[in-house]
Order: C-alpha cells, then sequence, then structure tokens
DNA sequence: CATGAATGAGTGTTCATTCAT
DNA sequence: GATGAATGAACACTCATTCAT
C-alpha cells in the first residue's frame, strides 16, 4: 500500500531530471554539484539518492529520456508514406527542435554525454542505443525509396543513414559553437543532398 | 640568460604533452589527475606547473597542438590545383588520418575538448578558431571551383565547407561509438555528395 | 486503552530484536544500517520506531535479551547441590551453548557490543549487570565448595570466579577468531584448572 | 631523491598514528572522525592519505603496532631459561603493561579491533596473526618446560597456551568494564593455576 | 498503530595546486 | 629549474530519524 502513487513517483522522477538538466545545460556535468542539483529541485539530497542511486545515473536518465523523445521525433516526422517527403520531414524537425532555445540546451547535455561514453559504459550503450533506432528509422526509409525507385540504389542505405545523423550532429556541434552560424544556408546544402539521392 | 636552452625546454613541453594525452585518451580528462600525469611523464608536480599553469591550460595546449596538425593536414591535402581533387584529397586525409588507431585517440581527446566548450571560454575559443581555419581553407577551395564553374554556384561556399566538416565531425563521433562501422560505405555517399556539387 | 494487545506488541518486539540479531549477527552493529534490519523484519521504519528509540536502543535490547538468557543458564547448570559439579557443568553449558553454531552469532553480537561498552553508557551499564549475576552466582557456589570445605580457601572466591568468567571470554574470543580451534583440549585445561581448587 | 628522509617519513607516520591512537581510545573508532585525527595530528586530510589509505588502514596499522609491541613484550619476558619462571614474567609483564594506564587504552582499542574482525577480513588476518606468534611462543615455553619434567604433559601445550591466552584477554575485558577490580587477587588466581600444572 | 517518503547533517575521500628546500 | 610533501576546500553519498497521511 504505497503512500505515494506511482504517478506521483514518476512525477518527482521528472522533478529531479528536470533540475539536473536545467543545472548541467547551465554549468556542465562535472561542474554540476549534486548540491546544485538537489537546490534546483527543492529536495534533500535523500529524497533525490531514493530515486537516483548515483550522478551518473542521473545523467543516464537524462540521456534515455533524450532517447525516448528522439525516438518519438522521427516517429512523427517519418509517418509520411512518401519517403522522400519523409526524409525532408525529419530534417526540418531536427533544425526546428534541435537547433533552438531549449532544444539547443538538451543538446549541449548531449554533447556532455557523448563525452562521457569514453569513460561510461551504461552510457556508451545509451547513447549506441539511442542513435540505433533513429538511424535504422531511416533507413527504412530510405530504402522503401529505393524500393520505390525514388532514391538512388547505388548507396547503402544504411550509409546514407549514417550520413544524415552525421550531419545533424556536425550542424549541432557548430550550432552550439557558432549560434550565429547561417543554418538556413546549411540547410539548403543538406536538401540539395536529399536532391541528389533522388532518382530523375 | 634561461638556466635551460629553449629547445630543452620545447621538449619538456612536448613530453608532458604526449603524456597528458596519452591519459586522457585513457581515461577520459576528467577521470585522469594530474598525478597521473605526473607519473606518465616520468616528472613532478612542480616541474610540470613550470610549464602549465592548470589542467585545463594543458588541455587547451593539446587542442591547440591538435588544431596546427589538422592545419597542416588539410593545408597538405588542399596543395592540388584542381578544387574537386583537393575536396576529395582532404575527404581521404581525413578518413586515413583521423579515423584510424592513434588519430581515432586524438579525437577521442577532441570531443572531451568539445564538451569542456561549453564550460571554459579558452577551449571554446580555441575550438572555434581551431574550425575556422580549416572551414575557411575548405570554402576557399570551393569558392575557386565555383569560380572556375567546376562547382555549383547555387549553394554557399561556407555552408558547403560547414557541412563537409559536420559531416566529418559527425562520422568521427560514430567512429568512436561504434568502430567497426562500415567507413568505407559511408566514404562512397561522402563522393556522391561531392559529386553532386560538380557542374556537368 | 490499548490498540493492540500486550501480547502482540510484545510478539513485534521480539519479531524486531530477531530481526536485528540477524542483521548484526551477519554484517556487524556499524555495518548493518536499519533499513537492512527493516527489510529483515518486514516492518516499516515508523513502526520499529514505536518500539525502540534508536539503533543503540535496539543494540540495548539485544543485549539485555542475551543477559537474560545467560542468566538463566547459569542459573539451570548450578542447580546442583554439589558445587564441584555445579561448576563443571556451568562450563559445560558454556562449551555446548555459547561456542557453537547459532549461540556464536550470539557472542558475536556480544563482542560488538563489549567494543560499544565505551562509548555508550548505557550499555556499559548493561554488560557490566549482565557480568554481575553470573560472576556472583559462581562466587556463591565457589563459596559453598570453600564452606564445605571441598574447595581450597586460599583463593578469594571472587577472583575465581571472575577468572572462570575470563577464561570463557577469551575462550569464546579464540573461537571468534579461529573456529577450528580444538576446544576438547581446552576443555581439558579448564577442568584440570577446576581440580586444582578442589582440596583432597 | 627524496626531499624527506625515510627517517622523516616514519616520523609522521609514527604522528598519524599517534593521533588516531588518541582519537580511538578517547571516543572509539566509529565515533571518531577522520578530522578528529587530523586536527589531532595538526596534519591536513591529504597528507594523512599520503601515509594511510583509509580509516580500515589507520586501525590496520594500529593493530599491527601493538602486535609488534606484544610479540616484544612476550619475548623478552620469556627471555629467562627456566621455563616456570617464564610463565610467571610474561604473566606479570601483562599484568603491569596492559592492565595499567596507557596500556589499558591501547587495549580499549584493541577491543575495538576485535570487534572489527567480523567484518574486515584483513583486521581479522592481523589479529590472528597478531595472537599466533605469542601464543605460540608461549606453548614453546611449556613444551620446553614439559621436556624438563617441569609441567604437566598430560595437558597438550597448545592448549594451554590457548588458556593462558584467554585468561589474559577475559581479564583484559573485565578491567575495561570494571576498572576498580581486584587485579591482585585475580593474579593470585593465576599463579595457583600456573603451580597447578608443575610436576612435584 | 503502521507506513515509507523525505530529511539533512555528517563522513570518508579526492585532487588541483603550492612552496620550502 | 626541479622536487614532492603538504594543503584544504570540495564533493558524492549515507543513513538514523521524523512525521504527514
Amino acid at each position: 500500500m504505497p503512500r505515494i502513487s506511482s504517478e506521483r513517483k514518476a512525477e518527482r522522477r521528472a522533478q529531479i531530471v528536470a533540475a539536473a538538466r536545467t543545472c548541467f545545460a547551465r554549468s556542465g556535468f562535472h561542474n554540476t554539484t549534486l548540491q546544485d542539483v538537489f537546490a534546483e529541485a527543492g529536495l534533500s539530497a535523500g529524497c533525490v539518492y531514493n530515486y537516483f542511486q548515483s550522478k551518473d545515473d542521473l545523467m543516464l536518465a537524462i540521456a534515455e529520456e533524450r532517447h525516448d523523445e528522439e525516438r518519438q521525433l522521427i516517429g512523427e516526422a517519418s509517418e509520411t508514406d512518401d519517403p522522400v517527403a519523409a526524409l525532408r520531414q525529419v530534417a526540418r524537425t531536427f533544425a526546428d527542435k534541435y537547433l533552438k532555445e531549449d532544444g539547443l540546451d538538451r543538446r549541449r547535455i548531449a554533447l556532455q554525454t557523448w563525452s562521457e561514453t569514453h569513460i561510461n559504459p551504461f552510457i556508451l550503450s545509451s547513447v549506441r542505443a539511442g542513435m540505433d533506432g533513429p538511424r535504422a528509422q531511416l533507413a527504412q526509409i530510405i530504402r522503401r525509396g529505393q524500393a520505390a525507385n525514388r532514391l538512388t540504389s547505388t548507396l547503402d542505405a544504411d550509409a546514407i543513414a549514417h550520413t544524415v545523423i552525421a550531419i545533424f550532429h556536425g550542424s549541432l556541434l557548430q550550432k552550439l559553437w557558432k549560434p550565429d552560424i547561417d543554418s538556413d544556408a546549411q540547410f539548403a546544402v543538406f536538401e540539395h543532398f536529399l536532391r541528389s539521392l533522388e532518382t530523375e
């Protein structure tokens, strides 16, 4: 007979994750102390430790949540039947959600996570898994495009998917370092790339 | 009148940087203690502090060195007069030097650096500058290609350069997370992209 | 008008004490968390705190219970009229009940308690009282033996009693550190000691 | 080329051990914080950690030192050729050095150590080894006495040695709990025990 | 009476940095 | 210049205890 419903528990978890995200986005993972997170969440140390086992676990939870969100975003974006339109929509979603404001903050944390993959095997697994889903979805779209003779079959669908993601990730890095970069011009290059994949 | 010749000084500096690189590649920046670096370099704490002011300074020095190296690599690769060949050569250099063995180790450290840009303004400046040089060089090549009507003029040269670098960076990330990725297939996609930029 | 019958209350108390004993025997007093005890007892924190005021109080309760048990054991063992036989019987009881299995586990906890006497005056009082009873009983038997001219009167009865207990305690320690010690051979020495006290 | 001679290093170690002993004797192992030890030693945390790896390690070092000291004490006491005199001398040493003042303080710490054997295997090993030496020495003396027909051969030498040590340990406990115990009367009982072992 | 989520002071330990030699 | 012992602020994490429900 739990005094706290599982919804309330989920709420608390979310509250803590949100606080941690705020802190990590503000000061970076290694420069954030757990005391910062406790203060931001308005909760005590002990309480937070009832939901997360360690600082690393907190980062992992944030990563997982982000991966869920990304999976959902790419899922929604690729609902269209038309494979070419789907790819374009995915890219637009990326440009809209990832490269701006709050989305950019989350990606800032993502970068911290990526840097941690080297040391923390759980983070590595999570990052791998987080990328594999979207990549497989993209590859699936591309394969459909190839089957329908809409996209060139001279290139490996997985390799294309990888490249698309690489462009996303790489653009992200540049946006993080130079927020005033001309994203539109870069988006045009991406669209050119997509067109180059289409059969005539 | 220095007690130590400036060559000897440079040697020591290099020795320390090498040790730090080994440690950072092995355990990551935040998991490496300076005591680890002292041990790896076979030097005392005080001695190292005669050459570097702080742990961050060490990371900065490594970043600077890497940027020099990258600038040189891209410079050599783009010596050809033919702009299209130059671009292809740059890509090949990237694939050969960055995605393999020792090069990959250095890029692993680069990722740590990138993650630090968020916090450390000096690192941020260094990373920006490290990217600006190569990007300007690439843009220059592209502009030459456009002027010679070898490359499409419908796209902004800087945006293309940015995209090329984004592909490099993004591919790097994937290689770090999944070392057994099919780099050749991905390289084919990149070449396709280059060809799509050429005028007919 | 108590909501819970006092039998039920005693049951709960016993349940908690048993759980604590299990935990303390398993991991030691300081390495056991109260959360461990709650889990072992299958009760909540609040419930346990209705019966015991603190962790120390729990240890005290265990000590008291053990002292009661010891008092009873030595009481039963010394019921014989013959003082020499009584002493021997006490020793046999000690060897049978204290140095084996479950008894040894309880003594393991006793050792933890002894170590706590230094800090906790209540524990100290309890341990003193726990020893005084048996010692007085032993001294009483010995005095009877001396009065009946069965035991030497050249030695102080209290001092003999102390020595007997010292041998018990000391043997216990050795048994705890080296469970495969030869208890029979040591028991023979003890019997020799007892015989040496008898008059001819 | 160490700036600090190994003697100075040993001094520091001793200084820290002494401080820890003072603290542990004053407040017990678990009630002493390392900050207490740092303050008592007049040294910083980092410095202490250059000499000891953990709080447990400190306790272990204290135990080892005590064992060395005990080994030496019993060694000196048993130098006499006459085995019976040697045993008596050992007992006298015990009564003089262990049951009084500073010696008692050290034994108070010993008790803490004993209680820790249950949890910490290194402590257990140390305590075992610390007891084995003296016990072997005592057994050796007894065997010499048996060979020379000065001591009864009806009892196992090791068992006698164990019993002697048990009496020491047990008396110690009583002294710790009741400092005003009559040690002389108890010593008389011990001497009686020794005499009972002698052949006529 | 029982629950168990929340508390928060306290602890062992780390490690970048300094400075007397 | 080089040494390395010493520093000490900072940090992640624990756990006995409380109290609203």
